[in-house]
DNA sequence: TATAGCACCGTCAACGTACACGGAAAACGA
DNA sequence: TCGTTTTCCGTGTACGTTGACGGTGCTATA
């Protein structure tokens, strides 16, 4: 910057307002800085600037559930993991957990947006109580991203998930090209009424038939969530159709589908395609009970919503409107490298994470 | 230090002293700011470290081949985006490409080496040429990551990758479930001679008999990466075993093997499964042609060879012995969210990559 | 004509660390 | 006793960037 402001023969603080696009500045000066500091190839010294602002640049909110806890504390651990290689920029970190998703979440929203922080990242349990808010909020320059569940008819800047129909279609395909053409299969869901499970079991029924000529959905029955419910209903189904090919589980309550198989000795003969990843269903996969489940990338989807609040908020790198990533596959081969079976469920933090700043460890005296 | 110096009643000097052993201080000062010091949990700013120093708090020297494009480009650009986030700490990168796998690393990576760098990330052509310098780097206190490609004999500090039999091994059985029961299938490969090659193959036949009961394996054939070669041999085979179920490729070299399939009229019949990921492939996919291919998520090992180094130059944290990231699965509803499809391919940088600070550009001006 | 207001620009002090320089006090030699 | 060396420590500056503050002209208004 020194040396452009010498090329341009002004001071440091004009370039600094030419680059940054700030006000106060002639337009054909800002143009004439600008072309030099692209001739002589300037490129911002990102330590000087971390260092410059190092007194908390930014401070972003994290409202996210702690139930269902395997699917949320690897969201988290995402979060917490980008949040640490961030934190040198000096970004801190406000977490307001709430306890399932979509349970008190507008209080929690409310508190942190008032709390003065830059950014809010959430998974938007009930989005339409949480429109007006989140609107609000963006409107007096907090950056809102979504994660794993969207509220898509909000002002948030931006999105990261796997689409749910996206997981239907990818479910349904699968399926399609697991059981013969000309079967039938049937799709169990939570509940119908949730927005998540209607467009999962909407993009299984629309990609199923393409992929299986002749196949045809024969039921899609609910569980509410309930294990006993879950399973008496599969467990009838599977004596109702004796003849069915494939289930899809498109909620996280797949135990009970593994067990009403098991009890009707068609384990291994039912094709099965879960939803999500936790230690239990491991048993499952090995004993061929489930052939193979979708994997929404939790951690993964934890840390891209940091990094883009990261970027946006010390960089003004714009968002994207939406990031969807692309759903896994999990069968009993690559069962193993999931971090969900690989660690035994990593720890919950309630309150802010501070600082974070204390990474490194002291250096010991060297000589 | 400001406020250890305060509090220890010197000056930041002396702290400085003390913190880093350098000599000119007594003992017993050095020792009470040593305990001040992680009384109050001090960490060192990486930033204000890179920023006086001005000269790279670490150096990382990557040297990864060029060619196949589609592939090390992703690697490449993922190794690029991770030292973005990195570069605020004083991580300077260094690029020094080797034309293909394998393809005179040794050079490369001599030079590397002597370069002063304090790591180097690499792809591995030939192990055993490179195992030595490996072994003398490590020796000299420079860590070596490998990605993609191992070796597995050296004393490298880790290695991140999708190992090659669990690809095959995936492979198998997606196989497995796709093709009925007792069904010939086929694999080809690129040449067996090649570790990779001969992994990939050896978990498919491992797997495949598994998960396809009374499957067997018809054939494996030899592409040698040449486009005629591979589809003479591939139509060959097809027109020997009609009743071909389903076909493996385990080299990239897959298009003459959809062709075949399309002479053959049998696109869309022979379930094939394929290797990582070109935007050619794409209306394969959509044909019906590929039926799924797996894919080694190029970029994410980038990115995690270089979140590994950087943590541990940085902050000491310990590598893992080994990284071994799942292979994702691409079928035709997923395939538009993979950066091999959305993006055109990005753009290989020769040189250095120089202190790498050009990050968010120079930003026009806005308003 | 004086004054306020605005557009534009320069100056300066941080941010946390590293290192060169110099100075005070103690230890030493004669 | 004086001078010299050694030990220990403080001061100051630089690194590149940011942002608060102040200053200069110029135009519009009373």
């Amino acid at each position: 910057m020194r040396l452009i402001a010498e090329l341009a023969d002004v001071s440091i603080g004009t370039v600094d307002r030419a680059l940054h696009g700030r006000a106060g500045i002639n337009q054909s000066t800002r143009q004439r800085i600008l072309k030099i500091a692209e001739q002589i190839a300037y490129t911002p010294n990102l330590a000087a600037r971390a260092l410059s602002v190092s007194k908390a640049s930014a401070r972003i909110g994290v409202c996210i559930p702690r139930e269902i806890h395997f699917f949320y504390d690897q969201l988290w651990s995402g979060v917490l993991d980008e949040a640490r290689s961030v934190s040198p920029l000096g970004i801190q970190f406000v977490n307001r957990p709430v306890h399932a998703l979509g349970e008190a979440d507008t209080e929690a929203f409310k508190e942190l947006a008032e709390s003065g922080v830059d950014g809010i990242i959430l998974t938007a349990g009930n989005p339409q109580g949480l429109k007006p808010l989140i609107d609000d909020a963006e409107q007096k320059g907090i950056r809102v991203v979504c994660v794993s569940t969207d509220a898509p008819e909000s002002r948030r800047s931006s999105i990261v998930c796997v689409e749910p129909r996206l997981n239907g279609r990818l479910a349904g395909e699968l399926m399609g090209k697991f059981v013969p053409p000309g079967s039938k299969v049937a799709v169990v869901a939570g509940m119908l009424c949730a927005e998540d499970h209607r467009q999962k079991t909407a993009g299984f029924s629309e990609a199923f038939p393409r992929h299986c000529p002749g196949g045809q959905i024969a039921s899609v029955i609910e569980g509410h969530e309930d294990e006993d419910e879950s399973f008496q209903k599969t467990f009838d189904l599977l004596g109702r159709v004796p003849t069915l090919a494939g289930l899809y589980v498109n909620t996280v309550n797949c135990l009970p589908v593994c067990r009403a198989l098991g009890a009707r000795g068609l384990a291994g003969k039912t094709k099965l395609i879960t939803t999500d990843l936790f230690a239990e269903m491991a048993p499952y996969f090995e004993k061929g009970t489930i052939t193979a489940s979708i994997y929404q990338q939790p951690h993964r989807q934890g840390q891209m919503a940091v990094r883009l609040m990261a970027d946006n908020l010390t960089s003004k790198v714009p968002f994207p409107t939406t990031i969807h990533l692309s759903p896994g596959v999990v069968m009993s081969s690559n069962l193993h490298l999931f971090r969900e079976i690989r660690l035994a469920g990593g720890k919950f933090d309630d309150s802010t994470l501070g600082p974070l700043n204390r990474a490194p460890a002291i250096r010991k005296a060297q000589r």
